[in-house]
DNA sequence: GCCGTTTTCGGCCCGACTGTTTTCAGTCG
C-alpha cells in the first residue's frame, strides 16, 4: 500500500468517526481531501522534493491537514486520529459497513445499547433489544440482519463482462414492455470500469410502475431492496444488486448524465453549475426554476461550457479542465480495431482449430488475426516443442494461402521472457514468425528492480513486436508483479515496441492508468483479446474500453491500421 | 477544515426512499 492510500483511508475514517459525533462539515473537508490524497501522485516524494507548500497544492488539503500529512510521513501516525480511535471500541466503526446503518446509527448503537461490534450488534437483533430505541422499529432489526447476512456474504464486485451480461439480460427483459421507451444502462457500467459494485438502468416509460412491477419479479430476483414509484433495487441471485429509474424525456439526458457519475465527477460538474448560477441535479440543469438542460447528456455539458466527455473519461482526473479548454481527445472508437493480435488453438492450450479461429476472425469483420500460441517453456498451457512449432508454420502459411484476400493470417506465438530476459526459441526461429508477442509468466515475486531488467532486456532484444499483459496482474485473484512501469513504457517507445491492453476479462492489463502514462510518453499500443476460444474474440470491446479509459486515441493503438498500413509498420520492427 | 469571478467569512452537491414518525432524520447513491 502506498503512503497515499494509507493517508487517504485514515482521513476516510476520521470523517466518519467525527460524522458519528454530529461534526458539522470537518466530515465533508476530511472526505475532500481523502479524494485529493488518493488522486496525487506519490505523497511521499511530493512533501519530500516540495515541502509543506507542495502539500498545499493538493485540492482540499490546506494547513491542518498538511500538517496531519506531515506528521504521517515523519512519524507514521497522526494524533488527533488516534484520540478519536482511542474514544471508542474497534468494532463501533465496522458496523457502517452494514447497508442501512451509517454514522449516526452506529453511534447511538454504542453510546446507548453499548453495541461494540458486529457480532454483538446480530445478537442485539436477534433479541429484539433494537426497538427500545427511539426511531428504531421491528423493521430495522430485520433489515440490520439482511444487511449482516449481506455483508458477510462477501459484496464482492464483479468482473465487468459478467455485470455487461447480466445487464443485457435485463435489458432484453424490460425492452418487451411495450410501456418502455428507451432503457440505458448507467453507472460504473457505463463509464466500463474493470469491475461493477452493482448494476443501474435508467428507463422512460409512460407507465412507471409496470416497470417496477416487471423488474422487481424477474426470475433472478432473490430479495427486493426497495420499490418505489420511479425507483427501485434488487439483489440478484449473482449476488449483485440491480437499479432500475423511470424517468420523464425532458430529463433523460441529465438522469444519465447524473447516474453515469463518477461521483467525483458530478461533485466537480454541480459546483461548476452553482458558480455559473445555475444548479445540475438529475432533472436537470436549471436556473432558477427554468430547465435549461436536461433531455440530452450533450446539452447539460455544452450548458456548463463544456465539450462531451465521454463516459470512459469521467473519472475527474483531468478531463473537466480538458473539456473546458477544447483540448479533449478524440479517443479510440468502438468500431476502429481492424484485427486481433493474440489468439491462441489447439496448438497450444486453445479450445479450437486454427482455422476455427481464422474463420471466427471473419465473422468479427477483420482484416488481419494474429495466431499467437505459447512457447516451449510454458509447459502447463501445452506450449510448442520446436517440432510442433514448425509443423503450426506450416499449416498456417497453408491457412495464409488459402484464405488470401478475405484475410491476413499471421502466424506468431506469445513467447515466454525467460529470467535473464532472454526468449525461448533462438533467433532463427522467431525469424520465421510474422508477429512476436513476448509476455512473462513466471517469477511474479521477483524485486521491482529484478523484473523491471528482465522486461527491458526483453524488449530490447529487437526479437519481440509487443509486451504481452505487461503488468501480470489477475483482477481480484493475482497482484501485478512489481515493475517500474515507466521505465518499461520508455523503453518500448524507444524500441519501437508496442505495449498489450489485454481484453481478457480478468486481466484488463495495462490498467487505464499506467495506459494513458503510455499515451503521454508516446510509446504505442496493442489491444489483443489472449482468445482462448472462438466467442473470446468478442471481449474486444472491453480491451477498447480499457484504452478509452486510458485517454488513448486510434492513432496510439496499431490494430486499428488497416492491413496494408500494418504490413509496412511490422517490416520495420524487430532487428 | 477548506476555499474564493458570491465571499478572508460564511458557505459547503442533490434528491429518493425508508421507517418511524405525524413532519422528519438517516442513509444511500
Amino acid at each position: 500500500m502506498t503512503k497515499n492510500s494509507e493517508i487517504a483511508g485514515i482521513f476516510y475514517e476520521m470523517a466518519d468517526l467525527l460524522e458519528m459525533q454530529g461534526v458539522q462539515w470537518k466530515p465533508r473537508a476530511y472526505r475532500t481531501a481523502a479524494r485529493g490524497v488518493d488522486a496525487a501522485e506519490d505523497i511521499e516524494k511530493t512533501y519530500k522534493e516540495g515541502g509543506r507548500k507542495a502539500l498545499l497544492e493538493i485540492p482540499g488539503i490546506g494547513e491542518s491537514l498538511a500538517d496531519k500529512i506531515i506528521e504521517y510521513i515523519e512519524t507514521g501516525k497522526i494524533k488527533e486520529y488516534e484520540k478519536l480511535t482511542a474514544k471508542l471500541p474497534e468494532g463501533v466503526h465496522a458496523m457502517m459497513h452494514i447497508m442501512g446503518v451509517g454514522p449516526k446509527k452506529a453511534w447511538r448503537l454504542y453510546k446507548e445499547l453499548n453495541i461494540r461490534g458486529v457480532d454483538e450488534l446480530e445478537k442485539a437483533c436477534k433479541q429484539g433489544r433494537l426497538r427500545s430505541l427511539k426511531g428504531f422499529g421491528q423493521k430495522t432489526e430485520d433489515d440490520i440482519l439482511k444487511g449482516i447476512a449481506t455483508l458477510r456474504a462477501g459484496q464482492e464486485r464483479i468482473l465487468l463482462w459478467k455485470a455487461w451480461v447480466i445487464s443485457q439480460d435485463i435489458i432484453q427483459r424490460l425492452k418487451k414492455l411495450k410501456e418502455v421507451r428507451a432503457i440505458e444502462p448507467a453507472g460504473s457500467l457505463r463509464r466500463m470500469q474493470e469491475t461493477i459494485g452493482d448494476i443501474d438502468i435508467l428507463v422512460i416509460s409512460t407507465n412507471p410502475a409496470k416497470v417496477m412491477d416487471s423488474f422487481t419479479t424477474m426470475p433472478d430476483v432473490v430479495r427486493v431492496l426497495a420499490k418505489g414509484r420511479t425507483k427501485s433495487s434488487v439483489q440478484l441471485k449473482d449476488g449483485i444488486n440491480a437499479d432500475v429509474r423511470v424517468l420523464e424525456p425532458r430529463s433523460f439526458g441529465a438522469a444519465l448524465q447524473y447516474f453515469t457519475g463518477s461521483k467525483d465527477h458530478n461533485i466537480a460538474l454541480r459546483q461548476i453549475a452553482i458558480k455559473k448560477g445555475m444548479k445540475l441535479s438529475e432533472y436537470g440543469l436549471f436556473r432558477g426554476n427554468r430547465q435549461v438542460a436536461g433531455k440530452t447528456e450533450e446539452e447539460v455539458y455544452k450548458k456548463l461550457g463544456l465539450n462531451y466527455i465521454p463516459p470512459e473519461l469521467r473519472q475527474n482526473t483531468g478531463e473537466i479542465e480538458a473539456a473546458a479548454a477544447g483540448k479533449l481527445p478524440k479517443i479510440i472508437g468502438y468500431d476502429s480495431i481492424k484485427g486481433d493480435l493474440h489468439t491462441h488453438t489447439k496448438y497450444s492450450d486453445g479450445a479450437n482449430t486454427p482455422e476455427e479461429m481464422v474463420q471466427a476472425a471473419i465473422r468479427m469483420g477483420y482484416e488481419y488475426v494474429a495466431l499467437t500460441d505459447h512457447s516451449k517453456s510454458e509447459h502447463i498451457a501445452h506450449g510448442m516443442e520446436t517440432k510442433r512449432l514448425l509443423k503450426y508454420i506450416s499449416e498456417i502459411s497453408r491457412l495464409r494461402k488459402k484464405y488470401a484476400g478475405k484475410i491476413a493470417v499471421l502466424c506468431g506465438s506469445e513467447v515466454n521472457i525467460m529470467n535473464d530476459g532472454s526468449l525461448d526459441y533462438p533467433k532463427k526461429i522467431l525469424d520465421q514468425l510474422d508477429w512476436v508477442v513476448g509476455s512473462v509468466h513466471s517469477g511474479f515475486k521477483w524485486s521491482q528492480e529484478a523484473m523491471t531488467k528482465r522486461i527491458v532486456a526483453a524488449i530490447q532484444s529487437g526479437q519481440i513486436n509487443v509486451l504481452g499483459h505487461p503488468t501480470g496482474r489477475l483482477i481480484g485473484t493475482r497482484a501485478p508483479y512489481s515493475v517500474d512501469i515507466e521505465r518499461v513504457i520508455r523503453a518500448a517507445k524507444e524500441n519501437n515496441v508496442a505495449l498489450e491492453i489485454n481484453a481478457f476479462p480478468t486481466r484488463l492489463d495495462l490498467k487505464d492508468s499506467h495506459t494513458r502514462m503510455a499515451v503521454d510518453a508516446g510509446a504505442k499500443l496493442c489491444i489483443g483479446t489472449d482468445s482462448h476460444n472462438t466467442s473470446h474474440l468478442a471481449v474486444m470491446k472491453f480491451g477498447i474500453a480499457q484504452a478509452r479509459r486510458g485517454w488513448a486515441e486510434a492513432k496510439d493503438v496499431i490494430n486499428t491500421m488497416p492491413w496494408k498500413k500494418l504490413e509496412k509498420y511490422i517490416s520495420k520492427c524487430r532487428g
